[in-house]
DNA sequence: CTAACGTACAACAAGATGGTTGTAATAGAG
DNA sequence: CTCTATTACAACCATCTTGTTGTACGTTAG
C-alpha cells in the first residue's frame, strides 16, 4: 500500500479542517454512513448554512466527497487524506525516536568521546 | 503502553496548531533537537514576536514543553499528544474500516436479508 | 404546473488569528 | 555596576473564521 505524504499545503488544510470539533464529528459519521447535507445539519445545533460552510472546508481538504443524488448532495468520508496525516504524525515521531537513540547512543558508548564538548547548536 | 485518547478540548488546540507550516516545522526541529526561542527565531522570516507566539500556541496544545537554562528559554517537542493525534486519526481509520466490513458482509450474505430493505437513515 | 425540499451563495457581524512594533523585566557577560 | 541578550507582553492592524439571515435556483412530489 503506497502512501503518499502531504505536502505543507495540503497538511494546513487537513489540519485546520481537523481543528474544528463539529467537523471532526462530521468526519466520523460520514465514515460510518453516507449522509446528505440536510441530513448532517439537522444532527446539529447550528443552521444549515453553517453546516453546509463546515463540509465545504472538510471538502476543500479532500476529507469527504460529495456525489449528487437527485435534489440532495451525498457526502461520504474519504479515509486516505486521514491515513496520510496520520503517516505525517507517525513521521514526526520517528524523528523523536531517533534522537532518543542518539542520546542512548551518546550515553552508552563510553569510547568515543569527542565531540560530546562542544554539542553542536542550530541557528 | 497506554495511549490516553484526546477530549474535543485537547484535539482543537493540537490540530489548530498543527494547522500552520511554521509550527509544524518548529515541533520537527525541537523534536529532533532543544533549541532556544532565539535559535527557533533564526530560522524564520518574521519576527521573536511572532515566533514566540507560535510557540505558545505549541505550548498550549502541550505539543512543546519550555525550560528555562539561564536568560534562555529552551524549546524540546514532546511526543506523546502527536502520538495521541496520530492515534486519534486511526481511529477514524477503524470506524471506516467498519462500514467497509459491513459493506462486505451485507453483499457477502445472502441468507439473512432481513433489514436490507429499508437501510436507516441519520437526522 | 405548483409547492416544498435541498442546496448554493452573498452579505454581514463578532471574534480569532497571525503578523507587526514598542516597551519592560530578567539574567549573564565584562 | 553597566551593557547586552533573551524573553514577555501589550497594542495595533489586516485578514480569516464562523456563525447568522436572506435570496435564488434546480429537483422532486403531488
Amino acid at each position: 500500500m503506497v502512501v503518499i505524504e502531504l505536502d505543507d499545503e495540503q497538511a494546513d488544510l487537513v489540519f485546520h479542517a481537523l481543528a474544528d470539533r463539529t467537523r471532526r464529528d462530521i468526519v466520523k459519521r460520514v465514515l460510518r454512513q453516507e449522509l446528505s447535507v440536510s441530513q448532517l445539519a439537522r444532527g446539529y445545533d447550528m443552521s444549515f448554512a453553517a453546516v453546509q460552510k463546515h463540509v465545504a472546508v472538510l471538502e476543500r481538504a479532500a476529507l469527504v466527497v460529495k456525489r449528487r443524488r437527485g435534489r440532495e448532495q451525498i457526502v461520504h468520508g474519504d479515509v486516505d487524506l486521514i491515513r496520510r496525516a496520520s503517516r505525517l504524525l507517525d513521521e514526526y515521531e520517528a524523528t523523536w525516536r531517533r534522537r532518543a537513540d542518539r542520546i542512548a547512543d551518546l550515553l552508552a558508548d563510553t569510547s568515543t568521546t569527542k565531540n560530546v564538548t562542544t554539542p553542536r547548536r542550530e541557528g
